[in-house]
DNA sequence: ATTATATTTGACACTAATTGTCAAGTGTAA
DNA sequence: TTACACTTGACAATTAGTGTCAAATATAAT
């Protein structure tokens, strides 16, 4: 299913296909190649308008990029957690409960 | 599977079973009731020390109530994105090949 | 109605986490 | 040995989280 790329991967990868540098696409994203550097080795995260503008800029599909993104940050949330992916069930549960009430509505 | 009560409800539920005010409790935990007060009615968020401690002085399940607590966390993340759901799931789906790896090694 | 107590509300202070810059460092290839 | 791309780490700026306090509201007992 191919989500054992991280976003940082991703987006790399895409780079370098491109022949784009750091500095093309930090220059567009209006900040410091060192951040940039930093988000594609996963050592910091992007903000989600980062990841809007990027997919953007290297023609990914916005939505799977979000949704890489966003299982970044849900999976950040509960590093270190022994009951983390209990957690996410629960989660996922909740979320189910609170789409039906909406939709009943 | 009971999980539609927040962590708040569980609270309040819990301690006026036990009789006890917002200050017995907000004492114990070193803070103001004002805080007490909007934790439980989910205006705020509890830290992971305060919700521990709190399981111990309601004598609520430590394990149940942090694995609430988190799925709150986990839901708080994605509040008002459309692709929530598909986030949680590719989560889970990251965690799953993550723990594989683990236990291969 | 008045007092007493419990809880709630909102303005604001403090702290911690996140996001950023910058300058010096490393790697690689003319 | 110069040039260029990228990386690293110290630290500055910004934003989000956690807390206090005092005033407001709610409820119940005189």
């Amino acid at each position: 299913m191919e989500n054992n790329k991280s976003t940082g991967e991703i987006l790399r990868e895409k780079r370098e296909e491109k022949g784009l540098l750091l500095r093309h696409i930090s220059a567009e994203l209006d900040i410091d190649t060192a951040i940039l550097s930093k988000i594609e080795r996963s050592e910091r995260k992007a903000t989600k308008e980062q990841i809007l503008k990027l997919a953007d800029i290297l023609n990914l599909n916005k939505d799977n990029l979000l949704v890489q993104y966003l299982s970044e940050r849900i999976l950040y949330e509960i590093r270190d957690e022994e009951l983390g992916s209990k957690a996410l069930k629960v989660a996922e549960q909740k979320m189910k409960y609170i789409n039906n009430k909406k939709s009943q509505a």
